[in-house]
DNA sequence: GAGGTGACGACCC
DNA sequence: TGGGTCGCCACCT
């Protein structure tokens, strides 16, 4: 760890986590609309890649809200089985399977709940 | 300085 | 309708 690029206001990466920070409790997004949000759906993939070093971020990111665009937890894996599917039901999210119940419910557009006015 | 990696998404067969 | 493959782009080694 020598520079990691934090506290860069400018990087990728803390652009996705100042998203995240911005996820309400109880809703859940998904990599993608980060992505979108962002102006490029085709970096999802660095999304999920900055989820992976959201672990040493300051506060923590609450990366359990990120799933992918069809509901599924796919990064548990990497916070420890069933540790995100409990943190999202602590807020309210039903999680079954590791999937999502009401997924669309639950859903939160960054492009649309921190559209520019 | 260059190549490889990756918790996804969209398109094609 | 379902499964498989490709692309994409910033960070890490």
């Amino acid at each position: 760890m020598k520079q990691k690029a934090t506290g860069c206001k400018s990087s990728f990466f803390a652009d996705v986590y100042e998203v995240v920070r911005l996820i309400p409790k109880g809703r859940v997004t998904s990599y993608g609309a980060i992505a979108r949000y962002l102006g490029s759906v085709q970096s999802s993939r660095m999304v999920g890649y900055a989820m992976n070093s959201s672990f040493a971020e300051t506060p923590g990111v609450p990366a359990h809200r990120v799933v992918n665009r069809v509901g599924v937890l796919t990064g548990k894996h990497y916070f420890g089985a069933g540790v995100m599917q409990k943190l999202l039901e602590k807020e309210g999210v039903k999680v079954k399977r590791d999937c999502v119940l009401n997924f669309k419910k639950h859903f939160w557009d960054p492009s649309i709940e921190l559209q520019i006015t």
